[in-house]
DNA sequence: GTCCTTGCAAAACGTTTGCAGTTCA
DNA sequence: TGAACTGCAAACGTTTTGCAAGGAC
């Protein structure tokens, strides 16, 4: 589903179609980098000069209440977001952040969890942690 | 382990036995809460009314360096520690942010994620999302 | 015309840091 | 004794909020 498609589908629910948001879905639907909020709003910003980080908080906590993208939230680090909420899961590198897709079929383990504890489950997350080739590299270079 | 074999065991790392810090700990591997920082807080203050937030998080911080306990961080909500870093997963209620656990023998894909993606895999993290019993009932209550 | 959204600034939040004084080894 | 730790307060970075002006429908 494209940006505009989202945005039209969204009107339904009394939320209104704006260029920003256009441009902030845009530019999540079109990268698979994970970006952070500060990433969008650099980015953004080319096109709208006058958009604020505000704006981009807003927009994408309302993308999220409504499914279209993620959030992927760290202790130490700022949230980064993706607008794939599809079957995969997420590689995540302790050093710099930065996180990789990993596709594989969901699990099933959410009716096995629910009858177990008695919660209404109705999403799970999955997500490994290591260091990216780049800064196992660096790491490296940096002890010899 | 007791809070106190751990914290003898680091003193060989050059990290010192303080009350302070057996508190935090003893209460921590006393209780399946996955407390926040603050509410770790508010516990140890009863016995040590001077202790404060700073030293919470130090001591936190230092033992989760060391492996002794996890951090649980979410995207809106304040980190939740763990004083059982061992076999198991959880199931966060969106409302009301408890964590319970849910045993299970951990996954073994993280060599499979490390073959396809070139990272040195060292952990994984799985949790599942969903509505607890207690917030289910309030939200029933709520709509008659 | 209505009311949702924007941009801006200030505030809030959880967490970290700097420092002077204290405590553990 | 000396390094590590404490308590306090100030600072930090991310995210949220309040509000007047602007824009979508």
């Amino acid at each position: 589903m494209t940006a505009i498609e989202i945005l039209k589908q969204l009107k339904d629910k009394g939320v209104r179609f704006t260029p920003q948001r256009q441009a902030i879905l845009e530019f999540l639907l079109g990268t698979d980098t994970h970006p952070t909020a500060e990433e969008i709003y650099h980015h953004v910003k080319a096109k709208f000069p006058g958009v604020s980080l505000g704006t981009i908080y807003n927009t994408l906590n309302m993308l999220k209440e409504h499914g279209h993208i993620l959030e992927l939230s760290y202790g130490d680090m700022s949230s980064r977001f993706d607008g794939n909420p599809s079957n995969h899961y997420h590689v995540a590198c302790t050093e710099c952040g930065k996180i990789v897709d990993f596709h594989r079929p969901l699990l099933e383990l959410e009716r096995e969890v629910g009858s177990h504890t008695g919660f209404q489950v109705h999403g799970h997350r999955l997500e490994f942690y290591g260091v990216c080739p780049q800064c196992a590299a660096r790491d490296i270079k940096k002890m010899n």
